[in-house]
DNA sequence: TAGGGCTGAGAAACCGATTACACAAGAGGG
DNA sequence: CCCTCTTGTGTAATCGGTTTCTCAGCCCTA
């Protein structure tokens, strides 16, 4: 692998010589600076970013946690993340952390012992989450999707209330009045904040919501099967259900299946974010749509202006999700 | 931020025995060893990557270079990888090539130039994908999914060619005769080998294969549709269809439903590669799934074994998917 | 007791870039 | 014509670790 000091030799110039016409920096005679280029170009090199990053004590590197790749709503996100970062030069290092803070902690002392340029982070856990390090090591970092208490990073977040408390006043407009709701662990802020949402929809449309009519799951799709399976067991049974993920919808349809109960006129369902498919079930699935790609485009911009210098307060950015309203909340007769 | 200097000064020995104590090769008095541990602790000292792998000229970082992240097949793959990774100390740079054989060759440099301890690779391309100064370098590669031409480097592959056929023997055997195909291009591996699988499926089965029950999609989802619509424009009409990956049935099933035709009396379908809400489709979708987890696992093992040293001939292992017969392949009175 | 081998610690070289600094040569002004 | 200022290049320091080399001190043997 050839280094700085051969590109040099090649072209009877100094290392310094070599790099500053690399990187432009300083004004360099145009004939040694053709020198330089081909042999640059004969001898294939390309500079080490390690010995690069050393010295210069910047990377182009980000870190990217989430909880889980396979979930279609994170990969999503992390699709509009990689295209903003690829653009600007970055490249990104996939952190899973699977919720637990452990292993979260783990990879935010990678980001530093790295040295990375920036952390774009869907924190695993309201309180517990702790980036001071890197916060003093002046690598930034921007959380996205989910809350933690405090405010002091840059924040991408959905709507999450107000699409829980659409996706109810849908399903009373569509006629419906017993609605249960299979919510997510409220540990996390976006389980707390749809299940609000769910609890504002109802009183706003006149209803009162009833501990009973709520069971919680953990965002997967068992969890989602158990949860309605006891919602489907109420003395009193509910005539729709709002559940406040993908992974646990793909359970919640299956417990109705296998209850033998049709969609929508025995039991309405409206999920929360919509995936390429869900349009394909039958009947075709109502849910809130989270505008995915965007959320990740939006906070890797968000990063880039830190990384760029910005230096105000920390921002506060909420994108608004949109009802996609299928057949499965539509009551045959309405 | 700490250096080894700070640590070595706190603890009053050298840098050189900071360092041993901490990669514990050599001896080091266990008085010593304990006073530097002490001053690790009090400066919350973690040594810098950088520096490290510039002198070591080793890297625990690996690229994985895939099609798009969005495709829920990949999205299983690189979780099979990431946790093998993570295992053993290794974290991943996730490179999105969109099957654009340019942006996958910037990533190949940027692996050059990071030193990357190892590269897994989707080729783009059959023929163009080049990695010849990687190997150069000793940097181990090793191609999953996809085949290359020649036989370089260790490759993790599915059995694409007989998921296929299975899927074919599967049709025939529930009594389908006339049965189309939504291939993938043929310039990728998977989409000639599965093409084959069907063409090979037919003639097993004592049919004849034609060009015209064939149409070519690029494995997203709006092909799919496309070529589908013009297999229903057919005018002797098929009873079946064998699409080659699961973005383009979407497309394909999404055409079926416009032309008001039910599944599967009027067109069985099934697809290549299952996902987890193929039985929740109405009908349950009949699938030939793939052990995409474990492929890419397989594939990170396979790579830890050359970055350990492992210096044998290009090996191939090639994974068997499985057929999971549903209902939309089971035509009613069968 | 002198000499040889062994152990373990520090000094210094090294990895491959960038950049502060020194300095030579040429331009421009008095 | 000499001095100063500018421009451009080379030399060497630097980033923060690891590793080679050197050597002091100890043990053992002849």
């Amino acid at each position: 692998m050839p280094t700085i000091a051969d590109v040099a030799r090649a072209a009877g110039v100094s290392t310094a010589t070599v790099s500053r016409v690399l990187n432009g920096n300083n004004e360099v005679d145009p004939l040694l600076a053709a020198r330089v280029r081909i042999a640059v170009k004969d001898l294939a090199y390309r500079p080490s970013r390690i010995a690069r990053s050393l010295r210069t004590r910047r990377t182009m590197v980000w870190a990217l946690i989430i909880s889980d790749i396979r979930n279609p709503f994170f990969t999503d996100m992390v699709r509009g993340v990689e295209d903003v970062a690829y653009a600007n030069g970055y490249s990104l290092v996939l952190c899973n952390s699977e919720e637990n803070v452990a292993k979260e902690l783990d990879y935010l002392q990678l980001a530093l012992a790295e040295n990375m340029a920036g952390v774009i982070l869907a924190p695993a856990s309201l309180t517990q989450t702790n980036f001071d390090q890197l916060l003093e090591q002046g690598i930034p970092v921007v959380t996205v999707d989910r809350k933690l208490s405090g405010d002091r990073v840059d924040r991408v977040l959905i709507d999450n209330s107000g699409g829980a408390e659409m996706a109810v006043s849908h399903l009373v407009a569509a006629g419906y009045r017993r609605i249960g709701c299979v919510s997510g662990p409220i540990t996390v802020s976006t389980g707390a904040d749809r299940l609000g949402g769910y609890r504002n929809g109802l009183i706003r449309n006149g209803l009162k919501p009833s501990a009973e009519l709520i069971r919680f799951g953990d965002f997967h799709e068992e969890s989602g099967l158990a949860a309605m399976k006891q919602l489907l067991g109420l003395r009193r049974p509910i005539d729709a259900v709002f559940v406040a993920n993908n992974l646990m919808t793909l359970g919640a349809l299956e417990a109705i299946a296998e209850a033998g109960l049709t969609i929508p006129d025995e039991m309405a369902v409206v999920g929360f974010d919509d995936m390429s498919w869900s349009r394909l079930l039958r009947p075709p699935l109502t849910t809130v749509a989270q505008p995915t790609y965007d959320l990740g485009a939006e906070t890797a911009r968000m990063l880039l202006s830190r990384i760029g210098g910005y230096d105000g307060a920390p921002r506060e950015l909420i994108l608004s999700p949109t009802l996609r309203a299928r057949a499965s909340s539509a009551r045959a007769g309405n």
